[in-house]
RNA sequence: GCGCCCGUAGCUCAGUUGGAUAGAGCAGCGGACUUCUAAUCCGCAGGUCGCAGGUUCGAGCCCUGCCGGGCGUACCA
């Protein structure tokens, strides 16, 4: 009884939630339609329902028609009819016909279409559900820097992509676990502790910068008498668990941690303390991980190292491809971490879906060790296992980012830029901000620029850093998603507009531009889910720009405080205000603020 | 050699499980400000979707082979 309740329950949500976007209602109400006219079999098939390329074709389009012939044996067209000879949607289209090879054009109902917006207005979530019978645990792995090295800009692309799939994530109602892979662990914390300790007692003025700190260790490591042997022999002390010399390794951590916090708190990243699990965490694990890949058949052992052969994957011999999980000393590596980790997130976290947010270099490792929690059944065919890998960014000559003298661009450094660059942008345009607003304004703006060129693309391929082009105002650039916000704001202050009085005002859909409008305000909840499931978060930011642009049309078309008549000024008020709930909600998935001006 | 990724307008990029005439922005040209912020909007121009085959009623998208670029390919991560 209490399982049917709860079952029940989850279905109203998801009803409940998913009811704005038309393309939800479409594809059920074509669903019906077909299992009506060819039965029940072709209940589950998809309508692919699309929003249509040309106004002329309506609003949305139908396209299985001609796919569904095929399998019928009948004639395109005469499927469209029959589906539509079955089809109910009286209550959102005006008109549904049939047009060339066998589309189906709907053409929505404005009524309907402000009736779903006012929907939209009274939901706090925007139309996005909360499924709970489809809720996942999800482990995100994202950032990852590594300690006593200074993060740069290829930290970036991971710590905010996978800053912002883990609030999408949540946002799309998972339970989302976040992971900071720190390296903390390795040969080269021999060298850098033994240069910490020559130091003397000061780490922290030592290591306040960090990349400073690990070149000079590296430089004395490679040229200076006896250096290199003394860390040797640190290293086996870190690893022997030696008290003096952990010491040492916790202060380089913890100093490490304070700037990496310092980082995140500036970008507004979610990360903590809390979601810092480091690789010596795993070091416990990492003997039983051999032990249990020999127990499960896979061990082999190879030139002195153990090692596995993950199914599909060759070397440059085109021989079967090693993966070591235990170096010919006894020593361990990256992918016997990466085992144990993986092991940890589903047996101990109880993760349903493990997302590793890591440069697309890495992806023969990933598929190596993917396949192996496969076949040592440590990772059941229930759990998923997603790789999300990205580009490198690169300079304006296609080149790897780098400072003018060639050197590692600091992330630090990048994020006092945009702050500066945009402060310049600001000052010039709205002179009449105080100082403390200017400098707020300008962080906000520079950071989000700096975030969403990152985002904007499409992760996998490489992407061209550009200030200027970031911190414009046209285009596909925060700056100009923030505008529309502010052009918003403008209004309601100019207005003296108190949004809680907009609560339950009728919405009206007259002119194109209200429409247009209407319809991709209604698209942001299918959005969401589409970037929870693909992983891609450019998709939110095209959506986003589209929804901004929309609103700038719209802002040309319909003055809004200068309406006709009460009743449209009121709809066109509501109108905005729910566009700029869902520009700030939507920025807030990417991990960008919004200000009331700029 | 083998494997993975990328190749769309002069530049930077979109293009939803194959759908109608491939879309934006920048740069170029031409318009709209006694304004709800012109930090915006509208228009014009700009394409052999790397090349060649194939599958399909239909291919930027799927398959095969090339070309060009990037990355990876056993004791670093």
């Amino acid at each position: 009884m209490a399982v049917l309740c709860r079952h029940r329950i989850s279905i109203v949500v998801r009803i409940f939630g998913v009811i704005h976007d038309p393309q939800n209602r479409l594809t059920a109400a074509f669903g019906q339609a077909m299992a009506a006219a060819f039965g029940p079999d072709y209940a589950q098939a998809d309508p692919l329902i699309k929003l249509s390329a040309n106004p002329k074709f309506g609003d949305y389009q139908a396209n299985a028609a001609m796919g569904l012939a095929k399998k019928l044996g009948e004639n395109p067209r005469q499927v469209a009819q029959k589906i539509l000879d079955h089809l109910d949607v009286d209550e959102l289209a005006e008109k549904v016909d049939i047009a060339g090879p066998g589309f189906i054009n709907v053409h929505l109902k404005t009524t309907y279409l402000a009736q779903q917006v006012q929907a939209l207005a009274s939901d706090e979530r925007l139309g996005v559900a909360i499924e709970a019978d489809k809720a996942k645990t999800v482990v995100v792995d994202y950032s990852g820097p590594n300690v006593a090295k200074e993060m740069h800009v290829g930290h970036l692309r991971s710590t905010i992509i996978g800053d912002t799939l883990s609030r999408v994530l949540a946002f799309a109602g998972h339970r989302v676990i976040r992971q900071n892979h720190l390296g903390d662990w390795g040969t080269q914390f021999g060298m850098l502790i033994e240069n910490l300790l020559d130091a003397g007692v000061d780490a922290s003025a030592q290591i306040s910068d960090l990349e400073d700190f690990y070149r000079n260790a590296k430089q004395r490591f490679d040229a200076e008498e006896g250096f290199a042997d003394r860390a040797r022999k640190r290293v086996v002390a870190l690893q022997g668990g030696d008290e003096p010399t952990l010491e040492q390794w916790r202060l380089l951590i913890a100093e490490s941690k304070r700037h990496f916090n310092q980082a995140y708190e500036t970008l507004g990243v979610i990360l903590t303390d809390d979601d810092v699990r480091a690789e010596s965490f795993y070091n416990e694990f990492l003997p039983s991980v051999v032990e249990d890949l020999k127990q499960a058949g896979l061990l082999v052992e190879s030139q002195g190292a153990q090692v596995v052969f993950p199914d599909g994957f060759k070397n440059h011999e085109d021989e079967p491809q090693a993966m070591i999980v235990q170096k010919s000393d006894g020593g361990y590596l990256y992918a016997t971490t990466d085992l144990a980790a993986a092991r940890y997130r589903i047996e101990q976290l109880k993760a349903d879906r493990v997302v590793y947010v890591t440069d697309a270099r890495q992806a023969q490792h990933f598929g190596m060790v993917f396949q192996t929690l496969r076949d040592a059944g440590w990772a059941p065919p229930t759990v998923e296992l997603d790789y999300v890998p990205f580009g490198m960014v690169l300079g304006p000559n296609r080149k790897p980012f780098k400072t003018r003298t060639g050197g590692t661009v600091k992330l630090i450094d990048l994020i006092h830029e945009a702050q500066e660059r945009a402060g310049a942008v600001i000052r010039e345009k709205n002179p009449d901000l105080s100082d403390d607003e200017q400098k707020n304004i300008a962080s906000v703006v520079g950071i989000g620029a700096l975030k969403y060129a990152d985002l904007s693309s499409d992760r996998i391929k490489d992407y061209v850093f550009d200030w200027d082009r970031m911190l414009a105002l046209e285009g596909n650039t925060a700056p100009y998603l923030q505008n529309a916000y502010v052009r918003i704001q403008s209004i309601f202050r100019k207005g003296e507009v108190d949004v809680a009085s907009l609560d339950g005002v009728d919405v009206q859909v007259v002119e194109p531009a209200e429409k247009t409008l209407a319809l991709k305000l209604l698209q942001f909840a299918g959005v969401v889910d589409a970037v929870a499931l693909s992983l891609h978060p450019h998709r939110l930011c095209t959506y986003l720009y589209e929804l901004a642009s929309a609103y700038h049309g719209f802002y040309e078309k319909c003055p809004v405080l200068t309406a006709a008549d009460e009743a449209t000024r009121q709809s066109r008020l509501a109108l905005s205000h729910v566009t700029a709930r869902t520009l700030q909600q939507g920025l807030n998935l990417l991990g960008i603020d919004v200000v009331s001006r700029m």
